[in-house]
DNA sequence: AACTATTTATAAGA
DNA sequence: TTCTTATAAATAGTT
């Protein structure tokens, strides 16, 4: 809302995305209060950080309190208007909420505390099931992006080369005392950030954060340095 | 805020009240949705107006679970007093929490709405590595769990075999009349449930839920009934 | 944390 | 309710 218009999408450099929580997180709590002190309304705002970091507002100073007024409304209101309420995105919404909440209470389950949480074997059976489906679908998509990348990088090949045969017969037409070999021997190569390709699995791990990715990534980067192609 | 600068009390005035309350509502809501959106923050929203009306917002679309993650930190963070707020689970926490938004973004992406979702390769390469990780530490529990159910049915199958032969005896005792093939024959078998053996998958449907499970499962109960084994 | 150029939100009026 | 508009507030990018 400043210094030029922005994007209304995820900030991606953590730094910034953590400065401009802790703003938004102000302003909102502010415009709650406010909303609540003109129009005497009652408001509780829940936060949980991208971090998991728990954040509240409860204007009338008791959120339990409120989330019980809220349920007993919830549970008022649910029979009567719950079918004219969400029209056709909350099927799909729905699945994946479930989903997440599986994979969530499977990864608490499975790292930190088993005590707080038990999952049975069923539950565990259908944890495997979607795991092996969004398997499939992520490799099917990181494929067609992987195959994108190529077309792309073959039309940058064809047309760096175009471009290379062009100077090379033009500096030979305009000066020849200039040997070609020159030319053949030492060529611009294209880049682009390719994942690190020895990634060794190893299951007893923790699974990798983006940032160990790139952490890992970087570490790599003399060994990879030999790694840039030519044509 | 506009047109004059504007004391932060209760607008007397019961129309303007209502006016204010419905265009702060919503500019509450706004904002609340981008600090979701552009800090991968989740946030829920409850408001009782003056009429006591309910307004919400759950920007993950359940606010019945967001509730239920707000009590467990409370319930965690309370104990302690609430200064220290996560000494050591917080690392994992923190670890979790990151794998949770990656999957809920990835799942996103894959189903409904790419337009809004973007993924990176690299985000792709990680998500896979995470599931991987996953499905493996997911077998390893649930092999755990189903050695667990076979000691136990062995040692179940263990005490009635024992018991079967002690009446089988004490009947040829009391009765000689009795033929023991009778038992042999036709025996009381031990069930316990087991899950369908049979899950071919199908990786282009969407992937379960607890319920799909189940109702497959009861849909095969049928064919299954003859599985029961006897020892 | 402060600063500021801009964008947003909104109070009042229609 | 909704629109318009002058102005207050919020905030993105920078220092």
């Amino acid at each position: 809302m400043a210094r030029g218009k922005v994007q209304m999408s995820r900030i991606e450099n953590p730094v910034h995305r953590q400065v401009t929580f802790c703003k938004r997180r102000n302003g909102l709590m502010k415009k709650a209060r406010e909303l609540s002190v003109r129009c005497s309304a009652d408001v509780g705002i829940i936060i949980f950080s991208g971090q998991g970091k728990l954040y509240e507002l409860a204007t009338n100073g008791n959120m339990e309190g409120l989330i019980e007024n809220y349920q007993n409304a919830c549970r008022e209101a649910g029979p009567n208007s719950g079918e004219l309420n969400q029209p056709q995105e909350s099927e799909a919404a729905l699945m994946i909420n479930k989903e997440i909440n599986l994979v969530q209470k499977g990864l608490r389950f499975m790292y930190g505390d088993k005590a707080s949480e038990h999952m049975t074997l069923d539950e565990m059976h259908v944890l495997e099931r979607n795991l092996e489906v969004w398997m499939y679908k992520v490799r099917s998509a990181k494929m067609k992006m992987m195959l994108q990348e190529i077309e792309s990088l073959k039309n940058k090949e064809g047309i760096l080369k175009a471009a290379n045969e062009i100077l090379q017969e033009k500096i030979i037409e305009q000066n020849g005392l200039f040997d070609t070999a020159q030319f053949g021997a030492h060529q611009v190569g294209y880049f682009s950030e390719a994942p690190p390709a020895d990634f060794t699995p190893d299951y007893t791990s923790y699974p990798l954060t983006l940032d160990d990715y790139y952490g890992n990534f970087i570490s790599r980067e003399g060994s990879q340095s030999q790694m840039g192609f030519s044509y």
